[in-house]
DNA sequence: CAGTTACGCTACGACTCGTAGCGAAAGCGA
DNA sequence: TCGCTTTCGCTACGAGTCGTAGCGTAACTG
């Protein structure tokens, strides 16, 4: 969630308690706003609105449009996993593929890109979204990494700074690819265009067709 | 430039022209703006103001804020060039390091991304896009792989079909890399990532550290 | 000079923003 | 049960932006 409350379990303040329900129903309102109006026409009005609470309510628990955004978007890459496929390009086929079809999802196009573009202003949203969603993730690389080794397909790190540089390259290299490729090139990242990815990916623009 | 004009020479119409200047004034007072102001807060009456136009003046000649950023970061990609530099490594690190360059541009930060947000809801503003920016572009690999061939540096190319599939993903991964390296991950693309992104993309994962 | 188009300017209704103030509701401890 | 505290829904507000219409003037053509 992250959230900017005063955390640290500050366990029954006195007064009303915030109500969760109204959490929930304001992030599924933002993405259900998201799908039918986009990042640009997409008013905090209408979402208190359609969550069924006051527009004050929303500013009382969110600074803004961005964060709120962020919050609501995040959500949607929690479930991504990587399960072990036997091979590391069968593994990287099918994390890819799962990112593929969440940035297929139009809550997450317009949402995730619109709080990017906004951070490119703003570093508190930048930390932000790194916290919550980014650094997250990065955790996909780092085990398909590790059990790569296990198998003995990658070598060994022994640097390791130069090893964590090589997993920021990875994450760069793959996010980077399909999101560009779902949404400035505006085609599938189908299981085709997923198998020359990978390809390319593990060996190269040298390696055979 | 790519106004909407009906273009085709129309060859001296009666009436006053529309000032060159005007709309020079008005893409240069787009990109002060976006530097200061950012996607979100620019707003069209500023942008007139800026380049002493009235602001009627400016929705004459652009539907909107979408097609007139798209226009004014447009320009900012046409000086991208594909100096042989003898090897395929090195034009490849050559002309990355160009479009890096061009990237931390605040003007093209904040620009290039909001309107491929906007595409997301806009097909008439993605087709723009690519047109205006993306398929320009896209000469660059196919150039680079033609010197690559002819150097023995790759294998020829014998289905054209395979070919045009590769060369879009080639575009995907280099252009898609290098946006989330500078605005997700948010550090710089400079030399030594440059060096490793192009090591990668040439050998694989599994190539020589 | 008549015809046509672009220009600068002003003004407008419609909308969104973020905040303030109010009374009522919901939890807590005495 | 009674205060105390915080949240809630609601209304209202000034400020700012949007995109357009109307008007008189400027620029260019035949």
């Amino acid at each position: 969630m992250v959230t900017g409350m005063q955390s640290s379990t500050s366990a029954a303040r006195p007064g009303r308690p915030r109500s969760a329900a109204a959490d929930a129903a304001i992030l599924e309102a933002t993405r259900e706003a998201l799908v039918e109006l986009g990042w640009s026409k997409l008013t905090l009005g209408d979402v208190a609105t359609r969550a069924g609470v006051a527009k004050t309510t929303l500013y009382r628990r969110w600074a803004g449009k961005n964060e709120l955004v962020v919050d609501a978007v995040a959500a949607l890459f929690d479930e991504l996993e990587l399960p072990d496929r036997g091979s590391l390009a069968a593994d990287i086929e099918g994390v890819v593929l799962q990112f593929a079809a969440i940035l297929d999802l139009p809550e997450a196009k317009s949402g995730l890109m619109a709080v990017v573009t906004e951070s490119t202003r703003d570093d508190a949203l930048r930390e932000r979204i790194r916290e919550s969603i980014v650094d997250r993730q990065k955790r996909l690389v780092l085990e398909g990494r590790a059990r790569a080794t296990a198998r003995g397909e990658l070598p060994p790190e022994t640097d390791p700074e130069e090893a964590a540089r090589t997993a920021d390259l990875i994450f760069d290299m793959v996010a980077g690819a399909v999101v560009h490729r779902t949404l400035v090139s505006a085609r599938p990242a189908d299981e085709e265009w997923v198998r020359n990815f990978t390809r390319v990916l593990l060996q190269g623009l040298g390696g055979p067709a």
